[in-house]
DNA sequence: GTTGAGCGTT
């Protein structure tokens, strides 16, 4: 945003001062040290940036709308993420194996519902995959499938399922 | 290549 706009800023400080330094010779005539056509290039200059501040203000709130009509071009989320059309609701999976893969989870917890997408939380650093995920499933089979699953055996081990906090459509 | 309670990511 600012940072998009500042070298413009530059650019324009840059001209103006170069501007402000002729009509500083002109205006001051040729009795005038340089000094002094640099002060009225300083000035010029300060005008910019003040111009500058009003202006990003000014077009922030204008930038309103039309930052609406780009967003909405921007948000063509051709992820599998789209929750735009299905409504779906988040659950927590803990205790999974560690070998357990994304695919596998959904196929099992798609005997019980419809699965919308599967993350298997993993460390940061090493991509070693830290035993729970989230499972984005039916809002209409999420408490059938709550039932179903939670404390259900899976890979030799006994997973926990329960609603996600937080992030909840 | 190991471990074992846990509520995350753009």
């Amino acid at each position: 945003m600012v940072s998009v706009k500042t070298p413009l800023l530059f650019v324009a400080s840059v001209i103006l001062a170069v501007i402000g330094f002729f009509v500083a010779s002109l205006i001051l005539g040729e009795g005038s040290t340089s000094i002094e056509k640099s002060m009225f290039a300083v000035g010029v200059i300060l005008n910019a940036v003040l111009i500058f501040i009003l202006s990003s203000i000014t077009k922030t709130t204008a930038s309103a709308a039309s930052t609406s009509v780009t967003s909405s071009a921007i948000s063509n989320d051709d992820d599998h993420d789209d929750e735009s059309d299905e409504d779906v609701s988040t659950l927590y999976v803990g205790n999974l194996p560690y070998r357990a893969n994304e695919q596998i989870v959904k196929e099992h917890f798609e005997t019980f519902g419809y699965v919308r997408s599967v993350r298997l939380m993993k460390d940061k650093r090493t991509g070693k995959r830290k035993g729970f995920g989230f499972v984005e499933v039916s809002a209409q089979q999420a408490d059938s499938m709550i039932d179903k699953l939670n404390d259900s055996e899976f890979q030799e081990r006994t997973i926990k399922v329960r609603p996600a906090k937080d992030k909840v459509a």
